[in-house]
DNA sequence: GCTTGACCTCAAGTCCACTTGAAGTGGCAG
DNA sequence: CTGCCACTTCAAGTGGACTTGAGGTCAAGC
């Protein structure tokens, strides 16, 4: 079992010493111990960073993800709600690549403007209607379009 | 062509008044006119709104979606940059998706510890690997992965 | 033993996209 | 003409995820 001091932790996960303090604070991660003042860390707080980025990528904020996987320690995990999150985030997926098929439209359409243009705007409309009701915290945006 | 006032233009647009005033003060939307303080708006500014919508699930700045189409007021886009957008917008996508896999892995593998599976620990470095350079401006995380 | 400087703590600051609140204005129904 | 209240402005507040700064500690090399 490697011992990793708070720098070379930082180093070798890309994340920065004061966002790994800021971690340990919110619980998502934490040394095996302290060498004087200085943090010791296992060589496992790798994993479990990785674990962290996958969350944020997936769009969990870092509450949620420390709910998921720590309740006590161990990287336990509701498996429903996994499938759950896997589910909105192909969703969210699905809007994305409407919104990159609208950008490579906007690209090549000759329209003077893209609104006249009615691929544009079914693409722009597919994009738009999914803008409602967001998990993770990106942009709820619209709770009532139109009355 | 239509005249409308800031409360039909939040409720057909689903935007609150508070963000048009905003959007406005950021230059995104304008009124064409007042009507004593009120603002009157032309009926194409929805159009604009559901624009500015793409280019936030696209993961564009409200800066960013200024500079991209009002450099003077029509929606003037670079077509290169677009299309540089939609790439990155894609590569996005294939994180997303591997982020999905991930999760719905996680959610169906029988491994004790998720980090012992060879296939998840695959996933998650997809996934994590294009954590850097972020454009949008989500998530930046690690500027120097490994020294 | 002393200096060095990486590490520590804690409070405050930053960024983005908005929202909220207080105080004021004026269009329009009655 | 009056009064209501939807609209206005401007400043300040919010929230998430960090970063930064001031001031302090201490392990280690000289």
């Amino acid at each position: 079992m490697r011992e990793l001091d708070i720098a070379e932790v930082a180093e070798r996960s890309g994340v920065p010493a004061s966002t790994l303090r800021y971690y340990e604070e919110k619980g998502l991660v934490a040394p095996i111990g302290r060498r004087g003042l200085r943090r010791v860390f296992d060589a496992g707080v790798l994993d479990r960073l990785a674990l962290v980025s996958l969350g944020r990528i997936a769009g969990f904020s870092l509450e949620e993800i420390t709910r998921m996987f720590a309740p006590d320690g161990r990287p336990r995990i509701d498996r429903t709600a996994l499938v759950a999150r896997a589910d909105e985030l192909d969703q969210r997926i699905r809007r994305l690549q409407s919104v990159s098929r609208g950008l490579r439209h906007a690209a090549a359409c000759k329209a003077p403007s893209h609104m006249e243009c009615p691929s544009f705007r079914r693409i722009l409309k597919a994009a738009a209607d999914g803008a409602l009701e967001r998990p993770g915290g990106k942009k709820p945006k619209a709770r009532k379009a139109r009355a």
